[in-house]
DNA sequence: CTGGATCCTTTGTGATACTG
DNA sequence: CAGTATCACAAAGGATCCAG
C-alpha cells in the first residue's frame, strides 16, 4: 500500500502506513490516553467492529507500534499500550492536527475574502 | 476515508486524506521541486496511468493542495504546482520521512540487541 | 472477554481504448 | 498533450456466526 515508488529519498511511506486505515488514529489517539483493554477500546470508537479493531491492532503491533499484553486469566484480559516508537508518532499527529485546524481556518477565510480579492 | 470517529479533537483526517492514495506522496515530492506539466508527472512517476495521476490531481486540486493551470494553446498545456496549503504539508513530510528513518534504524537495532536483551 | 473464520459490499487501482 | 470512459481486479471494510 501507499506506493512503491523509487524516489529514493522520499521514506514517508512507513509512517502512512502506520497511520492508515479507518480507525488507526483513533485507536493510536485512545493509546496516547495510556493503557487500554480490548473492550476499552472497542466502547470507545463507536461503529467499529471486533473485526476491524483486531486487525489494526494487529498491524500496530506488527509495526511495533503498540504493545499487546495478554493476562491468562479467566476471562482473559489483553492490554494494549503504545511502543516508544508509537510514541514517537505523537509530533506527527499533533502536526496533522494543527495542519487540519489551520486549513478549516484558510478555507473559511477563502470563502469571506472572494467577494473583496476578486477583480 | 479515514474515519468518521466523532472524538472532537482529533482533527488528523483531513491531513490524512490529502496524502492517501498510492501516488499522492510521489506527485507531491515532485511538485515541491517545483512547477511540472502533466506530461513531467508522469514521466517521473513510473508505474502510474493517467488515470490514477489525473484522479490523484483532482483531488489534491479539491482540496486546495495543488493549482492547476491550463494553458488554452495546440496542443494543450497544464501546469501543476503547490498551493501555500500544499507548501504547508511540508514539515508533516519532512517529520514522517525522519520517523520512516529512524524506524527503520530501531528495528535493525532491535535484531542485533534480541540475542543481548534476552533474559 | 478476546479473537478467529466466513461471506459480502465498497472502494482503490490497473489496463485499455477513445477524444478535443 | 491532457484528459475521459469502461471494464476488471484486488484490497479494505462490514456483518455475522463460531470458539477458547
Amino acid at each position: 500500500m501507499t506506493a512503491n515508488h523509487s524516489h529514493e529519498d522520499c521514506v514517508v511511506e512507513p509512517a502512512l502506513d502506520v497511520l492508515f486505515g479507518k480507525w488507526k488514529v483513533s485507536i493510536l489517539y485512545l493509546l496516547f490516553q495510556g493503557t487500554k483493554r480490548f473492550s476499552e477500546l472497542q466502547k470507545s470508537i463507536p461503529g467499529i467492529t471486533k473485526k476491524m479493531l483486531i486487525s489494526h491492532l494487529r498491524d500496530l503491533e506488527e509495526q511495533d507500534v503498540i504493545l499487546r499484553i495478554v493476562y491468562p486469566s479467566v476471562p482473559p484480559r489483553v492490554e494494549y499500550s503504545l511502543t516508544e516508537t508509537g510514541q514517537s508518532l505523537g509530533p506527527i499527529l499533533e502536526l496533522m492536527h494543527q495542519w487540519g485546524i489551520k486549513h478549516e481556518e484558510q478555507l473559511m477565510r477563502k470563502r469571506s475574502s472572494e467577494a473583496v480579492t476578486q477583480s
